[in-house]
DNA sequence: AAAAATACAATCAATCCTGCTTGTTTTTTT
DNA sequence: AAAAAAACAAGCAGGATTGATTGTATTTTT
C-alpha cells in the first residue's frame, strides 16, 4: 500500500515500450490460433501443441505468455466474448442501420434485424462459442470460465436491443416472450446448420418468425390475447 | 457358396449356446457404458479404458468384442439408434396415447405431442446424440459413422408423426412447416437447457408454439395467407 | 556500462491412450 | 474324453500431451 503507486520507478514498467506491444502482439496471434483450433478441430482435440504451431510460435513462447493451458483457455474465452460482442454489433448495424435507417417500417426493421441475428448465429465464431459450451457442459473448469462470460455477453445483447429496438422495450412480458421465441428458434436453426446444411427451410423460418413478431406486438396493442402464454397457470 | 450352408456342422456356429447369450450380454454392458460416458464425461474425454471400467469388464474383454475404438463407437451409434427410436415412440405415446386417446381436441392432442417431443428432448439420451453430433462437426469419422444413423431416424420420425397425426400429413407445405419450426424451436431451448436451467420459459413457449400450431393448420382451412412463408421470392 | 527483467527456444519427465501380444478359463464340437 | 474355439485377463510398446527446467538473446533500468 506503499510501495506500488510510490515512485512507478523500480516496480511499475513502460507497458509502452517495443516489448509491451511485440509481447502484446504475440498473445493476440496465439489467442488467434486458438480460437481458429476450436473451429477447425473442435474444442476437444485442441491441445497447446497445436496452437503453438497454428500461431507459429515455439512452445516454449507459449508457456512464457500462458504459463498453464487453463490460463490460456480462460484468455481465449475472454478474447472471444470481445469478439462476439463487436461481431453482434456489427451485424444487426449492417442490418438495419443503413442509410434508410429510420425511415423504414417498424416491421421491416425487426426483419431485417432477425437477419442480421441469423448472420451473426452463422459465423464461426459462434461456432466456436458453441463448442465451448458443448465442452463446459462435462467440464467444471471450463464451464466456470464460461459463466461470468455468458451473463455479461447475454446482458449486453439485451441491452443493446432494447437500444436498437426502443419501441420494444416497454413491452415487459411481451418483450421477454419475443426475445425468448426469435433465441430459441434461430439457436436451434443455427445448431441444425452445424450438423447438416438445410439453407431453403432457414429463409423460409426466418420470414416466418418475422411476421409472428409482428404479429406478437401489434396483438399486445389492443388486447392481451397473448398473455395466456405468460401466464397459463 | 458351397460350404456355408451346406451341412452347418463344420463352421456354422450354434448363436444359441449359453456363450452367444452371455457374449450378447457383455456387448450391451459394454455399450451401455460407452452411452453412460458420452453422458457423464463428454465423448472427448470418452476412452476404451473409461468405457471397460464403467461396464466393469477388462480391456482384454472389451478388445475382444470390439477390435477396435472405432468399431465399438460405430457399434455404440447404431445402439443409441435404437434406443432414441423406441424411446421417442414411448415419449410420444405416454403424452397422447392413454385412455382418453382418441376423445381429445385436435389441439390437445398436439399440445400434448410437444410436451412429450420435449420430454424426449430432455433426456440423456438426447444429450449424448448432440454430443455425438458436436463431435461429429470436426471428425470426418464419426460424421460418417452418423450420416446414416441420422438419416434413418429423421425418417421414421417423420412416418410416425404423420401417423400419429393423420390429420397433418394431407397439409403439405403447412405440414412441412409445422414440422420445421417444432423441431428448430424445440431443439434450440433443448440446447438451450444444455448450457443452463430455464424451465420457466420453456413451458412458456411450448404454449405459444402450441397455439401457433393450432393457428397454423386452422387458418389453412379456409385462405393461404401461409403461403408466402413457404414461396416469398 | 552493468544489472535486471523480459521474450523466446529447446529438451525432459510423468501421465495417459490405443492397440497388440501372450496366457488362462470355460464352453462347444467331434 | 480330446481338440478346437470362444470369452476373458493382464501386461507392454509406441505415440501424444502437459508442465517443468534450463539456456539464450534482447530490451529496459540504474
Amino acid at each position: 500500500m506503499a510501495e506500488s503507486a510510490d515512485k512507478g520507478t523500480k516496480k511499475a514498467r513502460d507497458r509502452t515500450g517495443w516489448q509491451a506491444q511485440k509481447s502484446a502482439m504475440t498473445r493476440d496471434t496465439i489467442l488467434d490460433a486458438a480460437l481458429d483450433c476450436f473451429i477447425s478441430i473442435g474444442y476437444a482435440s485442441t491441445t497447446t501443441a497445436k496452437i503453438a504451431d497454428k500461431a507459429k510460435v515455439s512452445r516454449g513462447a507459449m508457456l512464457h505468455h500462458f504459463p498453464s493451458k487453463t490460463e490460456l483457455i480462460q484468455a481465449a474465452v475472454e478474447y472471444l466474448h470481445g469478439k462476439l460482442l463487436y461481431l453482434y454489433a456489427k451485424c444487426i448495424d449492417e442490418a438495419i442501420d443503413d442509410e434508410e435507417a429510420h425511415s423504414l417500417p417498424v416491421d421491416e426493421r425487426n426483419r431485417r434485424g432477425l437477419q442480421g441475428y441469423w448472420n451473426y448465429l452463422s459465423s464461426d465464431l459462434f461456432t466456436a462459442y458453441h463448442e465451448l459450451c458443448v465442452a463446459g457442459r462435462t467440464d467444471p473448469e471450463l464451464q466456470h470460465i464460461l459463466e461470468d462470460s455468458i451473463a455479461r455477453f447475454d446482458e449486453n445483447v439485451a441491452q443493446s436491443s432494447k437500444r436498437l429496438f426502443p419501441e420494444w422495450a416497454k413491452r415487459g412480458e411481451l418483450y421477454d416472450l419475443a426475445m425468448d421465441i426469435s433465441q430459441f428458434l434461430m439457436q436451434g436453426m443455427a445448431v441444425s446448420q452445424i450438423v447438416s446444411q438445410k439453407d431453403a427451410r432457414v429463409n423460409r423460418m426466418i420470414d416466418y418468425l418475422s411476421d409472428r413478431l409482428e404479429e406478437i406486438f401489434h396483438a399486445g396493442d389492443q388486447d392481451a390475447a397473448i398473455h395466456r402464454h405468460s401466464s397459463r397457470k
